[in-house]
DNA sequence: GTCTATACCCCGATAGAC
DNA sequence: GTCTATCGGGGTATAGAC
């Protein structure tokens, strides 16, 4: 189980040394207003160095920054269903309060992206899609088995529970003293005709 | 009545086109990523023609973008209070709808101003913090008539609701098709014990 | 009021030395 | 793997002519 050594293991904790450096500028200025020099000097190292790494420039960052958040983001809600489906957003909203770096980054992102011009514009349009189509699914279970409060139609509920999560997390940012969780938790039920568990 | 002659004028007509300008080029690329040249060049003259009329340089262009957005809407909640108050805040979402570029400014300027050192930090962090004090007080007036649920937190319901009512403007501005002030509507009636006439 | 010219900065990318 | 040097482009801002 030893890992790459020599030249290959220290090309590989440059790389991670550039995406994390990447993520938390990306962070905070947005995509198009940061530099890859500004990166570079965050790593310690030149502009070409990190191009070395990166053959794309700096599309390829954002690239990269955005599947490493994704490869780590989405098991935590794959092969759950229905209620169990909707108690992982809360724990994942829970998880968000301890990185901020990465929810403003997404918050500025998909901003920016609103443009279509802008190289990450399909991946969060796609991406948005298919998180809407997933809560709709996990309502559809819980009204088939008699758990969704009468009156109510699955894919307005779940439009209504994405924006009241993306709008929590939007004051959270601003600086508002929220409980995102709690308060994700509390939206839920208010559809359900028996309370989700607390964690 | 007659407004200001000859150069006067057409300084302020000018300044009235560098300011939609400036809007329209904030709310494609944000504030940052945008140019002075680039504004000018939709306006039609000059990087320096435009510097002439907004001495501040690009700083200036984005507060007098600002302000020319609050002035307009200001007015439209002032001097209600309660239900009338709240009423207002689905009037102005159904306005919205008529302009996604302005909206869209919105969202990208505040992401953009989540760093500290943005020129408008300042302004989104009061002004937010303005809205929420201003609805607190609204559902703290509808409480005091018996018109607000019982076990319901003022303060509480009003970050909720600026919550849902940003979260629903983000997924609009994704391209879903949601009913913002319908939905604000609801959301608002979930509070009330009297629902809230409908226009 | 608007222009051209210009000074000076930072950007991304490539070539080539070490 | 990392560097310096360099190219071409675009950014803000100022000076000064018309």
């Amino acid at each position: 189980m030893a890992g790459p050594r020599g030249e290959y293991r220290k090309s590989a904790e440059r790389r991670a040394q550039i995406l994390e450096a990447a993520s938390t500028v990306f962070a905070r200025t947005g995509y198009s207003a940061s530099s890859v020099n500004e990166i570079a000097r965050v790593v310690g190292i030149s502009q070409t160095g990190v191009l070395h790494h990166f053959a794309g420039g700096k599309p390829a960052l954002l690239q990269a920054v955005l599947e490493q958040r994704d490869a780590r983001a989405e098991d935590r809600l794959s092969g759950r269903h229905g209620r169990e489906f909707l108690a992982g957003l809360v724990a994942i909203s829970r998880a968000q309060a301890d990185q901020r770096g990465l929810v403003q980054l997404y918050r500025l992102l998909a901003a920016e992206a609103t443009d279509p011009a802008h190289p990450a514009h399909e991946y969060f349009s796609t991406r948005f899609r298919r998180i809407a189509d997933a809560v709709t699914q996990a309502y559809r279970e819980v009204a088939d088995a008699g758990g969704l409060r009468p009156g109510l139609d699955p894919r307005t509920a779940a439009l209504r529970t994405l924006a009241m999560t993306e709008g929590l997390e939007l004051l959270w940012l601003q600086g508002f003293e929220v409980d995102m969780a709690g308060d994700i938790a509390d939206f839920l039920d208010a559809h359900l005709t028996d309370p989700l568990a607390r964690g």
